[in-house]
RNA sequence: GGGCGCUUAACUCAGCGGUAGAGUGCCAUCCUCACACGGUGGAAGUCAUAGGUUCGAAUCCUAUAGCGCCCA
């Protein structure tokens, strides 16, 4: 059957195509393994986009890197398993449904919490699928049979399980703490959803009177609709301009309360006046002072971030329309003393963008440290690894200061708090399931607190809950740990280091099923409770400008759009290429152009194979292609490309080269270099299997009446081998244009569903051959130089010259000499004659260590440009010269540098010689015969 | 305030102790029977600045400037 492939590449044709085949086929489903499997396990498990989410750049990123490194062991042979599921994102989805009533004049509270749940929930049918469904279109290879959602039922059971244990272990307390609040939200948000800006504010200077004196104590700050909340006012011990004023009282302006005077290291000396006022109900630092000195807390805000009745007159005022009033009543009494410009960091929720503030509030929180401590074991110990190096100090920085987590929210959607209050006594009761009575005092009226967990709580559990934690399984045994993480930075402490945390307490003592640990390269590791083995921390996507892209800014890139333009493999490519690790990406639509025609490239490249494969009647052999899947990694039966039966010199080196590529490819890959990956398979796909080995092949396919058939056939032979495992050794990175063609190759009747199950090239030694490479490098380079001179000379491309060869060396000579056709063809060459002098001496000649080649044309060569250019070439040589002999006649360095490099720069220094004398022999020449 | 990163060809980026690289763009030329999303040839960089370490620095150290990020 003749292969009609079109003579363009069209990616959106067939991606689809394939993206649905292989759901469809189910073709990365993983079953649990039995007992006594003992293949390699890599099991990966995938940040869960929220539910409310479209696919941006960063999606794409993370998830090419996570296709690249997954395919590529599942090629190598591991069972590999890579969970996909979607978060309920407490906030966000609830702000998206908020939203949607909004536009129907209605508010939550309308609804109620049951109704407004339902409406979650639909909302969440409706649209909760889009991010997967975009998904499925990057071609990800997840198991889309082991999909969760964080509010399954099972999920939600272990969550509950989760917060008991916790609870009962007394790592979980409720208390009225200082909080982030969001008024825009109405609810605490932790530390890590708030986002500090800078703005341009003003610092306010207010006199309180002291009692009993006719002195003023002044303080400065930032939000003085709190002083109405003040009760007391603090000075350093140390500071002796307020010694005399130790134990007496302010009255505090507006309120006229009397507040005391306390000592406390709050106050810094050195900063401002070096007195502060302590509002304990309002401010982090003040309500630490306020328990140190048992000061009362008057909370002066609802939680709209209104007054409340405690604020007196100022009573039902939004905070900035209290602020301004009593501002001016503060300025109308005299108690206002100054203004000044002062940039603050004023904290935003990362959700709506309204400024957060700090609210005395009920709330549970995780007493942290017990956890942190063993987190902080696991990566010092090297247990968990960490990718780029550097983000492992910034972890163990943070896990080091880490304060106690607020890991409720006054949320209607989420988990909800399994704690029951008594209606009678006020007892609050934790339980799995609801208690039918108050264990205190037996009262039946209870009911269930009303607030939330923070959505990281779930989302910090899913390395085990998603493999049936609470329960011992055996996909845990298998499973667990997770080999890899890949992930943003942005979420290192809002999940890596909760799952860290959660993980090393929660699954102590388990142990992954020895045999598979070995073979999957993990003997060394002791510790199993680790969510992960390792962590790869993956770049951010900015715009061709390095901007961060934000909605805000009008700059995001939509991966979608790129895909519709590109196709998918390239904008895989090009964030592949890009993605050096610890470097941010500045994407440019020009890179991804350029991949597209590297697409385009290996299609057309394909459609040479195929042309030639259908006119010779070639029938792939498929029992020798090395398609053994399944094999392990150690194994090296599928080395090397086994079918490929080389007769030439370009036949031993593309195979040399490919062996070469492949040993760096794979080293590229074990350590997360994408960029390297990708760009080796660029340069040596494009570089040297198109420009040179298919121009070189060529005589040998073109194979017509008296040629030798079975030459013909074997080269075919050798090419369709070739691009069958330049196509698995791509495949991970561009995953649909190997497919494609992959299926082509057998045309339509593979050996295995799809190439994604096809083994992953290995290098193997035997097939390294450096004496091709070198005479071959040789090669080129005379071809390179005939074709410059052609073009220096401006011989009409279709004219064929004649050239002459200066090659001292006999064993170069013969070289030539047998792959002259290759000469004469991609150099436009009609005869070669070998001559026994050099022919540096003549215009039109170019000299190489190796060789002189002359092209024999009457067109008079350029004379000044020549000279330009070969004074140019000089004076390199002459730079480089001196440079070398300054080195190699110091003795220091003789004595100190390594003995390869001295070596490499002696024989350097030889070339250099005879390049230099060679190029000054041409300019003689040239001055003497040229015109003046 | 603390911490981190970046500054290499016009643009976007690799390289991170031993002779400056890629893609795009640019110039010239060629629609040669896989590919003009192509071939061939070419031009283009005191590797931010100033010191230091070293036989040797784009690469290591220090400082400065500019840009950016994170945490408080």
């Amino acid at each position: 059957m003749p292969h009609e492939l079109p003579k363009s590449y069209e990616p959106g044709a067939i991606e689809t195509r394939w993206a649905e085949y292989w759901i469809r086929e189910k073709l990365f489903s993983v079953p649990t393994p039995p007992e006594g499997e003992t293949r390699p396990v890599f099991t990966l498990l995938l940040p869960p986009p929220n539910v409310t989410g479209r696919l941006h750049m960063g999606h794409m990123l993370n998830q090419t890197q996570m296709d690249i490194i997954v395919r590529w062991h599942r090629m190598r042979g591991f069972i590999t398993l890579w969970l996909p599921g979607t978060d309920h994102a407490g906030i966000a989805t609830q702000m998206m449904v908020e939203r949607q009533l909004a536009k129907e004049g209605k508010k939550r509270r309308d609804l109620g919490r049951e109704k407004f749940i339902e409406r979650v929930w639909e909302w969440k049918k409706l649209y909760g699928g889009a991010i997967l469904d975009q998904m499925k279109r990057l071609g990800a290879s997840v198991d889309w049979d082991r999909e969760y959602f964080t509010m399954d039922e099972n999920l939600s059971r272990a969550v509950r399980e989760v917060f008991v244990r916790l609870y009962e272990e007394g790592l979980i307390y409720r208390g009225k703490y200082i909080v982030n609040w969001c008024p825009r939200c109405e609810t605490a948000i932790s530390d890590l959803e708030v986002k500090h800006e800078e703005v341009a504010g003003k610092l306010w200077e207010i006199r309180y009177p002291v009692i009993g004196t006719n002195e003023f104590i002044t303080v400065a700050t930032t939000r003085p609709e709190t002083m109405l909340g003040d009760t007391a006012i603090a000075v350093n011990a140390k500071d002796d301009r307020y010694t005399h004023l130790h134990g007496k009282k302010v009255l505090l302006p507006l309120m006229n309360r009397e507040i005391p005077i306390i000592t406390d290291e709050l106050a810094q000396p050195e900063f401002g006046t070096g007195a502060v006022k302590v509002t304990p109900a309002h401010d982090p630092n003040d309500f630490q002072a306020g328990k140190r000195h048992h000061l009362p807390q008057i909370d002066v805000m609802d939680e709209h971030a209104h007054m409340n009745q405690n604020a007196g007159p100022y009573a039902g005022l939004d905070r900035y329309e209290a602020r301004k009033q009593i501002l001016a009543d503060l300025q109308a009494h005299g108690f206002l003393v100054g203004e000044k410009d002062h940039t603050l960091a004023l904290g935003k929720c990362d959700r709506c963008g309204t400024v957060v503030e700090p609210r005395l509030s009920e709330q549970w929180f995780i007493k942290i440290k017990p956890l942190a401590d063993r987190a902080i074991e696991a990566v010092e110990s090297g247990e968990i690894t960490i990718v780029p190096d550097n983000y492992r100090q910034i972890y163990l920085n943070w896990m080091n200061n880490i304060y106690d987590w607020c890991i409720s929210r006054q949320l209607w959607w989420g988990h909800r708090i399994p704690a029951w209050t008594c209606d009678n006594c006020k007892e609050v009761t934790v339980a799995r399931e609801a208690p039918v009575k108050c264990p205190k005092c037996g009262s039946t009226k209870l009911e269930q607190v009303s607030d939330v967990l923070d959505t990281w709580f779930s989302s910090g559990l899913l390395p085990f809950t998603t493999l049936g934690w609470p329960e011992k399984t055996r996909d845990q045994a298998v499973f667990y740990p997770t080999t890899l993480l890949i992930t943003a930075y942005e979420i290192l402490f809002f999940w890596v280091a909760r799952m860290i945390m959660f993980g090393c307490h929660f699954m102590e003592g388990h142990q992954q099923d020895p045999a598979i640990k070995k073979a999957s390269g993990w003997a060394d590791k002791k510790n199993d409770s680790v969510p992960f083995r390792q962590v790869y921390i993956h770049a951010l996507v900015r715009d061709a400008d390095r901007q961060k892209m934000s909605k805000t800014k009008g700059n995001v890139i939509d991966p979608l759009e790129i895909i519709e333009r590109f196709g998918t493999d390239a904008t895989r490519f090009t964030l592949a290429a890009m993605a050096a690790p610890g470097t941010d990406i500045a994407f440019s639509e020009s890179r991804t152009d350029g991949y597209r025609a590297f697409a385009n490239k290996i299609w057309n490249a394909a459609r040479f194979m195929f042309m030639n494969v259908d006119r010779i009647g070639f029938v792939w052999n498929r029992v020798s292609d090395p398609v053994k899947p399944g094999q392990g990694p150690d194994d090296s039966s599928g080395a090397g490309v086994s079918s490929f039966n080389p007769q030439t010199l370009e036949d031993r080196w593309i195979l040399s080269r490919f062996n070469r590529v492949t040993a760096e490819v794979n080293d590229a890959l074990a350590t997360y270099r994408f960029h390297e990956a990708a760009n080796r398979i660029y340069d040596f796909f494009w570089g040297e299997f198109c420009d040179w080995y298919l121009e070189l092949i060529k005589p040998r396919l073109n194979f017509e009446e008296g040629a030798d058939k079975t030459q013909a056939e074997i080269s075919c032979g050798n090419l369709v081998s070739l691009f069958d495992a330049s196509l698995r050794l791509l495949h991970p990175v561009m995953p649909f244009i190997t497919e494609e063609i992959w299926h082509a190759i057998y045309e339509g009747k593979p050996p295995l569903k799809s190439i994604a199950l096809a083994p992953y090239p290995q290098p193997d030694e035997r097939q390294y051959d450096l004496n091709a490479e070198t005479e071959m490098a040789i090669l080129q380079d005379l071809i390179v130089n005939v074709r410059n001179l052609r073009a220096e000379l401006k011989v009409e491309p279709k004219i064929k010259v004649p050239i002459d060869l200066f090659a001292p060396d006999a064993a170069i000579r013969a070289m030539i000499q047998q792959n002259r056709g290759a000469v004469e063809r991609l150099g436009q060459v009609d005869k070669i004659t070998f001559v026994e002098n050099s022919l540096v001496r003549l215009a039109g000649a170019r000299s190489t260590a190796r060789f002189d080649v002359h092209v024999l044309y009457e067109r008079k060569i350029d004379v000044a440009a020549e000279c330009g250019r070969l004074t140019k070439d000089l004076e390199k040589l002459e730079k480089e010269f001196a440079n070398n002999q300054r080195q190699l006649s110091n003795e220091q360095f003789l004595a100190k540098a390594p003995e390869k490099v001295v070596e490499g720069l002696r024989r350097r220094a030889e070339e250099l010689t005879l390049l230099r004398d060679k190029i000054k022999h041409q300019l003689e020449e040239l001055n003497r015969t040229g015109p003046k």
